[in-house]
DNA sequence: CTGTTAGCGCATTCAC
DNA sequence: GTGAATGCGCTAACAG
C-alpha cells in the first residue's frame, strides 16, 4: 500500500506538496499538481483514513444511536440519515440498543474519547445528566424524534398529533375512545407515546367527553403487547368503539386482536395509528403521518451545520397530517350509544 | 482531554508501561499497575481510538453493505450483525445502497485504503472482478444471503426453498401455480429470487406439471410492482389458483392485489411467500422460514474468525422450513380443475 | 519488569 | 510555490 511519501518521491516533490494537492490547496503550481496527480494515479494511492483522522484530530465519523433497529419507523429515520450523509466525508457508525443497559452504556461510551465527531440519537431522550455530559465533552448531538431543552432536535408536535387522531374519532361520532400506548416514564426514555396521550386527553376535554381510566391501557412497545392490551379493552363493558394506538406497530396488534375477537374494522371498531409506516399504507390503516425519512435528513443537516460552526435552531418541527384510510368509520348505532 | 503521557507523568511511569496496563499485558508489577490505574481514573483518561488505529494498523471497524436498508429481511440480518458485534472491539459502519451506482461505488471504495478491517455484504453477490479486487486488497469479506465461490458466505438453499414452497402448493392439489419474482439478472446482483424460481421449476417438473410461461411474472423487487404483476396474473385465462412469491414483501403485494380483485385468500387463491419476516407472522402468511437474524450473527462469527487468522468453511448453510399459516389451502374445486 | 525510542501516515507550520 | 521538520496519541521493539 503506497503512502504519501511514495507519491512524493515518484513525483519528485515533498510530502507537503502532495498533501496540498490532496486537500486541493490553491497554492500549488498547475504543473506540479499534474505531476503529483499522475504519481497518485500510477501508484493507485489512497490516503490512509486513520492517519488523516489522527492528524486532523477529527474522526470523520458520525455515530447514531438507534433503539430497536428493526422497528419500521426507526429504520426509516435511519435511512434518512444515510441519505443525508451520502456525499459527505463522514462515515456512519451505528449503535443498536435493545436493552436499557446498552442504552445507558452507549450514552456514556460514545461520548468519551474521540470516537465520533457528532452524534445523532433517534427516539431516545437523554436525561439532564446525559445532556450535561454531552456539553462537557463538547460533542455535538442532535436528537431525532426526541427532545431536550439544551439539545437541537428534530421533532413533531406529538401532543398535537394525539389531538388530531382523537379529534378525528370524535368527529366521526365516537364517544368511547380508548388510548393504547407505552408505559411512561420508561427506562429507555421514549416520550412520544406520552405526548400523544396528552393530546388524546386534551381532545377529550375539548369535546367535553369524560376521561375514563379503563379506556387507557399501557404496556411495553410491541405488537404483541398491544394485542393483549386490546383484548383487555374488548372485555370492558361497555367496550370502546374506537382505539387510538400510539404507534402503527401497536395499531397492528390492535387490528390482529380485533380480527381474533371477531370485530369487524371499521364497522365494529375504529382504529387509528401513528407514524404512517409503509405497512400502514398497505393495510389501509388510518393514521397520523409524519415525515420519517425527512426527520433523518433534517437531523443530519443540523449536525453538519453545527460541525461547520454555524448556528442552528434548537428545534425543528416537522408537519403532521391525518391520513384517513379504511380503519375508521362512524360507530355502529347500538342501543348504548344512542344519546 | 488527557493523553497517555499525562497518565504516565501522573503515575510516575513511562508511557510504555501505561500502554501495557491498557492492553493488559501480563508483565506489569501489580503495584505499578494499580498506580497507573489510579492515574487513569483520576484523569478520566480514555485512549484515543484514532491514534490506536494508526499505530495498530487496524481500523477496528467492520463495514456492512446493505441494499435498501428499510427492507424488513435486510434489516433483520443487520440486526443480527449488530448483535454479533456487541462486546467486540469493532465499530460497525454502514453503507446503504439504493442505486446501482452506489452499489458499484461502495464495492470499490470500501475496499481501497484502510477503511475497514473486514466487510460484510448483505444480499448482494459480487462479480468475479469484484471478488478478485477483494482478494488483492486482502480484505476479508463475508457474504450473507449471497454467494461467490471464492468468498465465505452464509446462505440458505434457495433452490430447495423454492421447491418446498411449490411442493406445498402441489400437495394441496394446485396445478396452475404462478411464480412472481425479481428480474434476473439484475444490476444489483440479487440472486435469491432466481434460485427460488429454479426450485419452482424443479418442483413442477418432478410433479410432471407443465411449465407455463404466462404464469411466471418478474419485476423489480417491491410490494407495488408485485401488486401490479399479480393483477396481470389474474387476467390470465385461466388464472392461477396459487401464487408463489419470491419474498414476503412481494407476497404482501399479491395479497393486496387479491383483496382488490375480490379474491378470497385462501379459498380462491393460495399465496406463499418467502423469508418469514415479522409481518408474515402477523398476517398469517404461509411462507418459507429462514433464520434472518442468525444469518447476521453467523456472518459476524465467520468474519471474526477470519480476522483471528482461523480457517473457516467457505459456506454455511442455514436450515429452511415451511411455515403453513392461513394463506394456503386446496384449490376450490371448479369445473376446470377437475381432472 | 519498565523507561526510552522509533515509527504509524498524514497535515501543517516555518523557512526558503 | 515548495521542501523539511514537527506533532497527532498510541504501540511495540529494544535496552537496561
Amino acid at each position: 500500500m503506497a503512502t504519501i511519501r511514495d507519491v512524493a518521491r515518484l513525483a519528485g516533490v515533498g510530502v507537503g506538496t502532495v498533501s496540498r494537492v490532496l486537500n486541493n490547496h490553491p497554492s500549488v503550481r498547475e504543473q506540479t499538481r499534474r505531476r503529483v496527480l499522475e504519481a497518485i494515479e500510477a501508484l493507485n494511492y489512497h490516503p490512509d483514513p486513520s492517519a488523516r483522522r489522527l492528524s486532523l484530530r477529527r474522526t470523520l465519523t458520525i455515530g447514531v444511536i438507534v433503539p430497536f433497529i428493526t422497528n419500521p419507523s426507526v429504520v426509516e429515520r435511519l435511512r434518512g440519515i444515510t441519505l443525508g450523509l451520502e456525499g459527505t466525508e463522514y462515515d456512519l457508525v451505528i449503535f443498536n440498543v435493545e436493552t436499557v443497559q446498552n442504552r445507558d452504556r452507549y450514552f456514556k461510551e460514545v461520548v468519551r474519547g474521540k470516537r465520533v465527531d457528532g452524534l445523532i440519537v433517534i427516539s431516545l431522550s437523554p436525561t439532564d445528566d446525559e445532556a450535561e455530559r454531552f456539553a462537557q465533552a463538547d460533542l455535538p448531538v442532535v436528537l431525532v424524534d426526541a427532545a431536550h431543552p439544551r439539545l437541537p432536535h428534530v421533532i413533531i408536535d406529538d401532543v398535537q398529533g394525539g389531538m388530531m387522531a382523537t379529534q378525528h374519532l370524535i368527529n366521526l361520532g365516537h364517544r368511547r375512545i380508548a388510548f393504547l400506548g407505552d408505559i411512561h416514564p420508561n427506562p429507555f426514555g421514549f416520550t412520544a407515546s406520552y405526548h400523544r396521550y396528552l393530546g388524546y386527553m386534551q381532545a377529550l376535554e375539548k369535546a367535553e367527553l369524560p376521561y375514563e381510566e379503563k379506556y387507557v391501557v399501557l404496556g411495553e412497545h410491541s405488537r404483541y403487547t398491544a394485542y393483549a392490551l386490546a383484548m383487555g379493552l374488548f372485555d370492558q363493558s361497555p367496550p370502546p368503539t374506537a382505539i387510538f394506538a400510539a404507534s402503527d406497530t401497536q395499531a397492528l396488534g390492535v387490528l390482529a386482536a380485533a380480527r381474533e375477537a371477531g370485530y369487524h374494522v371499521p364497522e365494529d371498531l375504529s382504529v387509528v395509528g401513528y407514524d404512517d409506516v409503509e405497512t400502514a399504507h398497505y393495510l389501509g390503516l388510518t393514521t397520523i403521518h409524519q415525515p420519517l425519512v425527512d426527520s433523518g435528513i433534517e437531523g443530519v443537516s443540523l449536525l453538519m451545520k453545527i460541525l461547520a460552526g454555524e448556528e442552528v435552531p434548537n428545534e425543528i418541527r416537522l408537519p403532521l397530517s391525518l391520513v384517513v384510510r379504511q380503519t375508521t368509520a362512524p360507530p355502529r348505532p347500538g342501543p348504548k350509544t344512542i344519546a
